[in-house]
DNA sequence: CGGGCCTTTGACTGGTTTCAACTTCTGTGG
DNA sequence: CCACAGAAGTTGAAACCAGTCAAAGGCCCG
């Protein structure tokens, strides 16, 4: 049983057994097949989701119908609908696995209790979102300054084992472009 | 003297005399006339800024020269280029005054003092960096649902005060459209 | 082996940019 | 306080990036 969430946590701070059993106690662990939900739309999103191995994709529903991807997440990542949880709303995106996944989940008052009982577990969720939102900035400069050619180009280059593994239309989707000018650019490329 | 920073964290949570007088003597509050640099591209960021009154833009200069804004802040938000702050890197960014601000900093090594003396800081900062993250997966919604039309429409319906106090110019490159387009459009909305 | 989903191809369309010229606003010095 | 220069905003024509639509081909999985 790889726990890779209480590694990724003992890369910040040590934890003794106490505080590591703590976390056990007030997290769950989930195994999904591939295509199954953590997270359905108009459900409020009460849970951060930690991903010990797999894929999943956060999306949402435009006004024409179409599945509209936001986000990825793979393995070592944490991913939510940040505004539902904060807010007690109901969220408008759905969460997926892409592939099999190996998901830890916490809900909002396990996280309370679990900040209460271990506070070091308070820099590890600061630094997290610190990083998370630098990454935000990044891409959104990335999309500020880019082409959607060169929003591709430095996608697939970045990650090419990600192409491999998630199937193209997900890929146009969350570069903000049409499975058919990808197929495009892709002649292009070769 | 207005000090908001110190409002702004009480909401969060209850702060003592001795708690307060650490924070201010870990933060810097400085005044700025109108277009000053708080951050200048190539050097490092290594600090945060909270926006005690005032209005600040951050941009960076795009392959073509031109100015691109990619944030702006207003009274009681925080800004930085994390990217930067976390990696110890030279910044792309510029952080200039639109207008006349108020502004408290505090730098990364301040920071982690700040932390390790008030560790009840380490909440208020997760929580500020949660809602940031809360933000910006919004704002990339509205990005990918939006044509520019729709996404100018829903800014300048969402935020009239800031289409008064901020130039045109600005506001369109925010918004990711040239300032002709901007101008376009608003002659169609009236 | 077959059906349906994914990808490709090509023609057409349109939202947005680019460029250049003109008008209006603003702030600074005399 | 006015004048005037430079900055900001507007207008219109032409070009282009990327989307839409329709149809065909490929491929995966039951």
């Amino acid at each position: 049983m790889p726990d890779n969430l209480i590694k990724h946590i003992q890369k910040v701070a040590d934890l003794n057994e106490d505080e590591i059993s703590t976390i056990q106690s007030l997290v769950e662990h989930q195994h999904f097949s591939k295509r199954k939900f953590l997270l359905h739309e108009q459900n409020q999103c009460d849970k951060l989701f930690f991903v010990e191995k797999g894929c999943l994709r956060m999306y949402f529903i435009n006004s024409k119908g179409v599945e509209q991807i936001t986000q990825f997440a793979l393995d070592g990542w944490w991913i939510s609908d940040y505004q539902s949880l904060l807010n007690n709303a109901p969220s408008d995106y759905n969460i997926q696995t892409i592939e099999e996944s190996s998901v830890v989940s916490i809900s909002k008052q396990n996280l309370d209790q679990l900040l209460l009982k271990v506070p070091r577990m308070e820099k590890y969720f600061r630094l997290i979102f610190t990083k998370a939102v630098a990454n935000a900035q990044y891409r959104s400069k990335l999309m500020y300054e880019m082409s959607k050619e060169e929003f591709y180009i430095h996608f697939s280059t970045s990650f090419p084992d990600f192409m491999q593994r998630v199937p193209q239309y997900m890929i146009a989707s969350y570069l903000g472009l049409t499975p058919e000018y990808l197929s495009e650019l892709r002649k292009k490329s070769v």
